[in-house]
DNA sequence: ACAAAGAAAGAAAACGTTTACTATTAAAAG
DNA sequence: CTTTTAATAGTAAACGTTTTCTTTCTTTGT
């Protein structure tokens, strides 16, 4: 096993002192002279030399990778933001430490603390808690956060998010719109924001469409029995479904809090005889992949997931170069609705 | 934004040297007195002291985090592999630097450059090229890898892979059983391996039934016209059931090299009248979530992914812990079928 | 022809650690 | 009592860079 050639050796086998060496390497405005501009640029690759990303960044350089904090990797949704993030990273020769906490909040500051230590300046948040202080503390050792879907209040920090409000207002006004008056909302425990906000746009389209809130309607739950291979969100929808069924079927609509919810909705319900749509319709929520890719496949809000970690990772790169960033704000991408086949007009009683 | 505390600091406030303050912070068993192990702890604390990293692996630490280098972030597959060995590596306080080269070998070879340049140690590698020249470079220069899913002749590192041939020969015999003799193949262009290694299997099984070799059902394409957004092997599975489908449905049944080859060639089929599994029984490959979840549910070879990223991550923390390694082996995990709903007898003519 | 200015190179300090080597003391052994 | 040895503590070098400060020449302006 070769040792790794310094740019001390370089500078040896290019007869050059250590500063010229270094000045030479990394391309500074700083005059030198031709002849040993080559002779060190020849020693370097005779050496196959590469500089040591450590070593420069105990001068002050900032390290030039990101972290990116995420409650779970196997959720699509943060397949393709992972997608988009790592497709501006490597384009930037930027490299994604990647911390899964799985639902997790102690895990969550386990591996913030972790990105502290090994100096990651810049991280891509998706938090499981609304609390500001812990990502706050972390601010104020001179970290950048940029929050992926989701606003915590009382940070300041640039992020991105969806307008889920309105669209589960799009979502539940369309349904009106197709004659559904009983509409079933289906949702995990409301802890996040966003959740809640889903909910509220919900109840934003009832009310302007005269329609009674009914408390009996809203499914909120979280299936239990879950353990490290079964899908939080599917397993849930199931659950929901089961207790929709021995209901009686009190509604000819859901709207879902999210695809994969949507997803364990629909083939239970399928599996109990009950068709979809003809007899119930459904609408998800984020358009992940296997939401065309589902048989029926899935009517849905589309978030444009791909691109929101694209923006994020621009954000973050803006953040982590810039004094003065040109981008850090909070961004708002706005809703639209993708009609497959998992909808159509209420069956007739 | 406040100046990191450093272990200077630290040891100035505590009034001690900068060894004292090393050797405490370190808990080697070198002898340090109570009073002074006291006063550097409380110091490090007041002065909420972390250690630099950077600094620590200039001094020969080996840095704790491994890379992992995959073809695709899209692919579940890949996504259970990364929850198993995110799971093992947070446990042992190692981080993850996740490289997505979306099948595409130069770019292979430059987030391998860019991990060796951050003294990056360890790799778990699942490579688009079965050339072993570019690893065994990074292996002389002392890097450890482990190999995922893919075996790569001359070189000598450790790795994990799965038994396809015995597998698909399984998967194929389970087919002949059920009473089919014509049975397609399904696959994407075999340039890697363990796609050639599936081929052999399922020749194996119509060998051993005595079911002569067809030509005309080797299906082996890669759809055209793929952008970003498009699943490569969904695609491709729709592309071979439109070939099939012209061809006048000449086989009962299909054996394809992954699940997500599988449901494309399954809702091809079902968009065009065929149904499955009472016209033509699709096999699948690999058992990723969404073979279950999808309608109808997949027959599939279960490949324990989830485990293998687990193992994956054992043995490269083995590999760069130990100086003779014990389980630096290639593990070669042995198939099982999982018989779902999209196998049936073949229909009677 | 002489000072001032500019170009090109090198010396050395600094970044935050760890650790091999010394130095001091106290206890144990002769 | 002196000499070893063991227990603590400190000094300083080292890791691989970058960069500030000098230094040495060579121009240029007068």
């Amino acid at each position: 096993m070769e040792k790794q050639a310094t740019i001390r050796d370089v500078a040896k086998l290019a007869g050059v002192s250590l500063a010229t060496a270094s000045r030479v390497l990394n391309d500074n405005n700083y005059p030198v002279s031709v002849q040993l501009r080559q002779r060190v640029k020849d020693a370097a690759q005779r050496l196959d030399y590469v500089p040591n990303t450590m070593a420069r960044s105990l001068k002050g350089d900032v390290r030039k990778d990101i972290g990116l904090v995420i409650p779970s990797i196997s959720n699509q949704f943060y397949h393709q933001a992972i997608q988009g993030i790592t497709d501006v990273l490597g384009q930037n020769q930027y490299s994604l430490i990647l911390c899964n906490t799985i639902r997790n909040l102690p895990q969550e500051e386990k591996y913030l603390r972790q990105l502290y230590e090994r100096q990651v300046k810049g991280v891509i948040l998706s938090s499981m808690s609304d609390n500001p202080d812990m990502v706050n503390e972390y601010i104020k050792k001179g970290m950048k956060f940029v929050l992926l879907d989701q606003k915590l209040v009382g940070v300041d920090s640039a992020g991105i998010n969806f307008d889920t409000r309105a669209g589960a207002r799009m979502a539940t006004e369309y349904l009106i719109s197709r004659g559904h008056r009983e509409i079933a909302f289906a949702t995990l425990p409301m802890t996040r924001k966003t959740r809640l906000e889903t909910h509220k746009g919900y109840l934003d389209a009832l009310r302007s469409a005269e329609i009674p809130y009914r408390e009996d309607l809203i499914y909120e739950k979280l299936a239990d029995g879950l353990d490290a291979y079964s899908d939080p969100e599917l397993e849930t929808g199931r659950c929901i479904a089961q207790a929709f069924l021995e209901d009686g079927c009190p509604a000819t609509a859901f709207v879902c809090i999210n695809d994969m919810l949507a997803i364990g909705v629909i083939k239970t319900l399928l599996q109990n005889g009950v068709k979809v749509p003809e007899d119930v319709s459904v609408f998800g929520f984020d358009d992940i992949p296997f939401a065309s890719t589902f048989l029926p496949s899935l009517s849905t809000v589309h978030y444009p997931a791909v691109e929101s970690g694209r923006f994020a990772a621009y954000m973050m790169l803006d953040l982590l170069r810039n004094e003065k960033p040109e981008m850090s704000v909070v961004m708002q991408l706005t809703p639209s609705l993708v009609i497959r086949d998992t909808v159509a007009e209420p069956r007739k009683v």
